[in-house]
DNA sequence: CCGATTTCGTTAGCATAGCTAACTAATTAT
DNA sequence: ATAATTAGTTAGCTATGCTAACGAAATCGG
């Protein structure tokens, strides 16, 4: 029995996991506020951490935004002693952000609160479910490349 | 082979989860663009044409937002003609909220695009991680119900 | 029935986050 | 040396979020 009538089962299965990853996403992110800094500017911090200090524009790229946004992103981040604008010593035009330690220490805590949230929730779910999901995430990995946790 | 070592498998997989979410949502949030309406706009949007006319206030605490800001994103989504304000009949206070034919047109042609794009992605994985997918997502939505395509 | 309270929505004012256009400064190319 | 290119910033618009204060309608107490 594997035929299907109306919607293509992809398509079925697209939409559901889009629901879900919506769902998802909005579960973890009651977690952020606690750090006192809005989504942009923690994404953009964690880029940062992650792949280390950048000039504006590169991390602008990272973040799918445009440069202007990227500098009052920065600018706020500064202000809150999360980054440090550096300057380029072999261009003058660029500014590297770097993040302090400050700034990685917030980072760092925030994604456990995240992870920490959504683990709890996993916990709940049967281990063979579990191991299916892992499987899962390790195909989707394929489609949608991890590490750089940018935009929410 | 089914021992695992030091990080709680479960936060590793809570972790490799929320990233693969959050790059899921960013991809097919590019379709979004071509409705010419904000994320908060059809959001809200979806929960009118999905769950049918319901008063501001209750719009605002589906979308998980403040009736003040609900106010305004009503405002915009009036101005544009794709829903209509009603005033309930029987409680002059209340302003009863309904996607016009319009809205409901934008909105179901965008979550096409939506999932069209994520289901193009699905399809390029095998057919067993298919599988085991779609058993991940039911279990995901015991934890993250479904429907009620809220604010991604 | 009438005033007090509660409830619903709006208005006002603030902050964040996105954009384009126009500018400045520095590097590179001619 | 000057022109063109590149990197960031500034200025000004829109959209989204909030809280506080307000107005209007319903409900409650007497």
């Amino acid at each position: 029995m594997r035929k299907r009538k109306s919607p293509a089962p992809v398509e079925e299965l697209a939409s559901r996991l889009h629901s879900a990853a919506i769902h998802l996403l909005r579960h973890v992110r009651k977690a952020d506020s606690a750090t006192g800094e809005g989504p942009a500017r923690l994404s953009a911090l964690s880029v940062l951490v992650f792949a280390g200090p950048m000039p504006l524009g590169k991390l602008a790229a990272a973040e799918q935004v445009k440069p202007p946004t990227m500098t009052r992103i920065a600018a706020g981040l500064e202000k809150s002693g999360l980054v440090e604008r550096v300057g380029d010593a072999g261009d003058g035009r660029r500014v590297l952000i770097a993040a302090t330690a400050k700034g990685k220490q917030l980072l760092l805590a925030g994604q456990r609160h995240r992870v920490e949230s959504l683990a709890r929730e996993l916990r709940t779910i049967p281990p063979k479910d579990l191991h299916s999901l892992q499987k899962a995430i390790t195909a989707l990995e394929k489609i949608f490349p991890p590490h750089s946790e940018k935009k929410p």
